[in-house]
DNA sequence: GTGATGGGCGCC
DNA sequence: AAAAGGCGCCCATCAC
């Protein structure tokens, strides 16, 4: 099991890691170190022109450095913007998150030094305001490093601490993936997602009548309104306010409890229909309409701003846009340009897959091979449906324990009991409050100190039956969590992973016709969001647009298009081999080269 | 007026 | 009796 799962970076020209840090007067101070962090050369500091044109004389070759630096998304979208793309990197500020909790480098000098500036204000998710207005500059914050602070400290930590670990090449490969992760999320920022807001108009006008001014309800919603008032015969009513409308209804003889649709969808009353009509294209409206398109689409791109790492268990979230949750409703609006296609792709059942070879359960992993997982698991005889199959996997994997999805789980059991096995060993240690760790060594965090004083409570003598229900509710809660946390976070990992064997592939597909000129070229297409349409070094090749969990999109020439589903397909594979070296895992994709998302699926 | 909170619902 | 993992965003509401 114990194969050698990545090598960062071979020894060419002894180069391994230029360490790149942004001093106070918008210098940078450039540090060239071989692969244990020491110096080979002595440091430099450069202008930003110097170091943009260093950057672009080294980066396009096969000796391309590491990158080394604070935080990718305050250094990467300036580079971008002068038409510099580079290859590798790591994210000192991704890296140390993910070293600093996890139990494969637990005893590292890292893991028990006290917090630090990389700790305080380093966590991806409390990265607030570096928002839009650093995106075409560099960013020049001071950085006031103490000895102990300094990135070249830093990085020598996580180098130790990684060569310290039990599991170096799963760690390393981590970090490159995280990494790698960064580079893509500027990436895809900065070339942004083809919108056609003209489209995107007609959908919305279609759905919800003529545009009306902010504020205003369209004409289809307001007549819907006007319906639900007189059903419910209260003509002040104002179905945007839960209240009032849980009033209204409870006035009608309707015994909610709530407003959720899916508690109205049980009820027979002629107000439930036009209601349900309501609410969904009102949520429309207000997360995805005009105000929408019009603060978030420029230029015909929409540039959704990605956290990498944004989730505990390694997802990525988004900062405004709500890039992850899209709504089918307006996909229609992804449109690729002219002589341009959109190749769409998701992993089909990524996460029972995962879980199988987390587990090793060949069993499980038999079920999918060269299929539908789930039809898999239905014509092995395990259960007689399909939707009986993904019910009863969703339930291993989320912790279900009732219901149909209870009911079916004993077989499930049965027929794979090393996968469930593997959940219910990660549930019960969460319950215990103890930390579970992905395939490639992302570890949960521990509970906070609330858990662990209703823990202690429960086993005081003193203990009431509520402190003992509340203790074993709250149990339960983290141990459903934990179940779920290996599954999701190594296929984030998986994700991450396939996504940066896409983009190396992509690039590795058209650099003979598309070689950008080294210096010179740089800041001549230097591009804001004001530019029109596609931007340098993605307005000729093949590039990611779009990363949903386990979903990707690239905007390709249409000459290139059946190439780039290869390259996906065989990206899928590699991730697959990266993770779990030779068990007989398949990772099936569903690929469609399309002219609208809409169309995918 | 601003900030925090919770309901509700979109995505995986 | 109901119950499920991870998010982000908008709105109404309420405390300040």
């Amino acid at each position: 099991m114990g194969a050698v799962l990545c090598h960062v970076s071979t020894r060419q020209n002894g180069r391994v890691y230029v360490l790149v840090r942004q001093a106070s007067g918008g210098e940078f101070l450039v540090d060239t170190l071989d692969d244990a962090g020491t110096p080979i050369e002595a440091a430099r500091s450069l202008t930003p022109v110097a170091f943009s044109s260093f950057v672009s004389s080294v980066e396009p070759g096969t000796t391309a450095p590491r990158w080394v630096w604070d935080n990718t998304a305050h250094i990467y979208p300036a580079l971008l913007a002068g038409g510099i793309r580079v290859q590798r990197c790591h994210d000192l500020r991704l890296c140390h998150v993910i070293l600093k909790n996890s139990a494969l480098t637990s005893t590292s000098d890292l893991a028990l030094a006290a917090p630090g500036r990389w700790d305080l204000a380093s966590s991806p998710a409390s990265d607030q305001a570096e928002a839009r207005a650093t995106l075409f500059d560099f960013d020049v914050t001071s950085v006031a490093d103490g000895a102990d602070e300094s990135s070249l400290r830093e990085l020598r930590r996580q180098l130790d601490a990684v060569a310290g670990a039990a599991e170096p090449g799963r760690l390393r490969l981590l970090l490159a993936a995280e990494s790698a992760g960064a580079l893509i999320a500027a990436e895809m920022r900065y070339a942004g997602l083809p919108w056609r807001t003209d489209v995107h108009d007609l959908l919305l006008t279609r759905e919800l009548g003529a545009r009306v001014a902010p504020g205003a309800r369209p004409g289809r919603l307001e007549r819907l309104a006007q319906r639900i008032r007189s059903e419910l015969d209260d003509a002040a009513l104002n179905p945007d306010s839960p209240q009032e409308l849980f009033r209204a209804l409870q006035r009608a003889g309707l015994a909610v409890t709530s407003t959720r649709g899916w508690e109205l969808k049980k009820l027979q009353h002629p107000v439930i229909e036009p209601l349900l009509q309501y609410k969904k294209l009102s949520r429309l409206l207000s997360a995805n309409g005009w105000t929408w398109m019009e603060s978030w689409v420029v230029d015909g791109r929409f540039h959704p701003d990605y956290v990498p790492g944004g989730v505990v268990t390694g997802r990525w979230a988004t900062r405004g846009g709500g890039a992850l949750q899209l709504p089918k409703q307006i996909r229609g609006a992804v449109v690729a340009d002219d002589g341009w296609k959109l190749v769409v792709a998701d992993a089909a059942q990524l996460e029972p897959r995962i879980l199988a070879a987390l587990a090793q359960d060949t069993s499980m992993a038999r079920a999918g091979r060269g299929t539908d997982l789930y039809a898999g698991i239905v014509s092995s005889g395990v259960v007689e449906t399909r939707d009986h199959a993904k019910v009863a996997m969703l339930g291993a994997m989320y912790g279900a324990t009732t219901g149909e999805s209870g009911r079916l789980m004993p077989r499930l059991a049965r027929a794979y009991p090393l996968a469930i096995a593997l959940t219910e060993s990660a549930a019960r240690a969460g319950e215990r409050g103890e930390v579970v760790t992905t395939r490639l060594g992302r570890s949960s965090p521990i509970p906070g100190p609330g858990w662990h004083e209703s823990q202690a409570q429960a086993y005081d003598p003193a203990a009431t039956a509520t402190d003992e229900r509340r203790a074993r509710s709250q149990a339960r809660d983290w141990g459903r969590f934990t179940r779920n946390f290996i599954v999701q976070g190594s296929a984030a990992e998986w994700a991450l992973c396939w996504m940066a064997e896409i983009r190396r592939e992509l690039t590795a597909l058209t650099r003979a016709d598309a070689a950008p000129g080294p210096a010179g070229e740089s800041g001549r297409r230097a591009a804001g969001f004001g530019s029109p349409g596609a931007r340098a070094p993605f307005d000729s090749s093949p590039h990611l647009v779009f990363f949903l969990h386990d979903e990707v999109i690239v905007h390709t020439p249409a000459v290139h298009a059946d190439a780039v589903a290869r390259i996906i397909t065989s990206a899928a594979e590699t991730a697959g081999r990266l993770l779990f070296g030779d068990f007989p895992v398949d990772f099936m994709l569903t690929v469609a080269i399309v002219d609208n998302y809409a169309q995918a699926k």
